[in-house]
DNA sequence: CGTTGACTTAAAGTTTAGTTCAAGGTTTAT
DNA sequence: ATAAACCTTGAACTAAACTTTAAGTCAACG
């Protein structure tokens, strides 16, 4: 079992982030101990970097609020759970194809730079200030 | 040469954005016609792409900004202007692991899904709230 | 015994990146 | 000629996701 703090410290997650999603409801049954405060086991644990991994990938609290919702629900939802899934693995490959693309573009950016400070001045047309500045 | 709402179009972004960003800086010497309407030419679609394309990628307008003050300065600032991009590119590979991490996570999850929905409940631990709720 | 530090809450504040609004100018169509 | 369809500006507004603040409880240390 866990204290908040070391929780934090284990997922590398703010700990006012974390009451904070506990109390948007996104993290159910999180237990207290005599005291009133949260105590977290390795389930727990798990399914806050769940939520943190969703939520680095652009998924919104009111998505996983959703899930955590169908699936306090039970078996009846999977379906509706996993067409949210389905629809946010869509998002991520849209994310990655844009990363790529940015990446190419970067890449060609230093390319040109390296043109430049190598001292060849016919290349430097890749770039736009020095074009028509 | 095109209006502003011409250039939203091809470029896929609201006309207020590029007015936006027009008057964060972020797009230098933009001409206006005899009613001081902005028009843009290729090489003005081609910058802001490039401003998109960094932004959609996380880029702050704040950094944004610091690149193109540099490139109005000349070539002298082409190594600051490539440590940015560098440093950049880091975090876009950053991103990227994010992404590939999270696509598998929610594969996982939706192989859990499809063996619950086949009837396989041995398979059910691996869910976090058909475990515990 | 007092103070240090971790925890609690609710509520207000911050940041970023746009968006919308209000008020107005110009050109084109009917 | 008058309305529709553009464009302009600055300022106010919005939304999301935290973050900070304020006020308080509790246990341990010296």
């Amino acid at each position: 079992m866990f204290t908040i703090k070391e929780a934090s410290e284990k997922l590398n997650c703010p700990a006012h982030t974390i009451r904070f999603y506990d109390k948007e409801g996104l993290l159910p049954n999180i237990r207290r101990d005599d005291n009133g405060n949260r105590i977290f086991d390795k389930k727990d644990l798990d399914w806050i970097r769940l939520m943190t991994c969703f939520r680095a990938t652009g998924m919104s609290i009111a998505d996983l609020k959703k899930i955590v919702e169908l699936a306090l629900q039970g078996e009846a939802t999977i379906g509706q759970r996993r067409a949210i899934l389905e629809a946010h693995q869509e998002e991520i490959k849209r994310k990655q194809q844009v990363l790529n693309e940015a990446f190419e573009a970067v890449s060609q950016k230093l390319e040109v730079y390296n043109q430049i400070q190598k001292g060849n001045p016919e290349d430097r047309f890749l770039t736009y200030f020095d074009e028509r500045p």
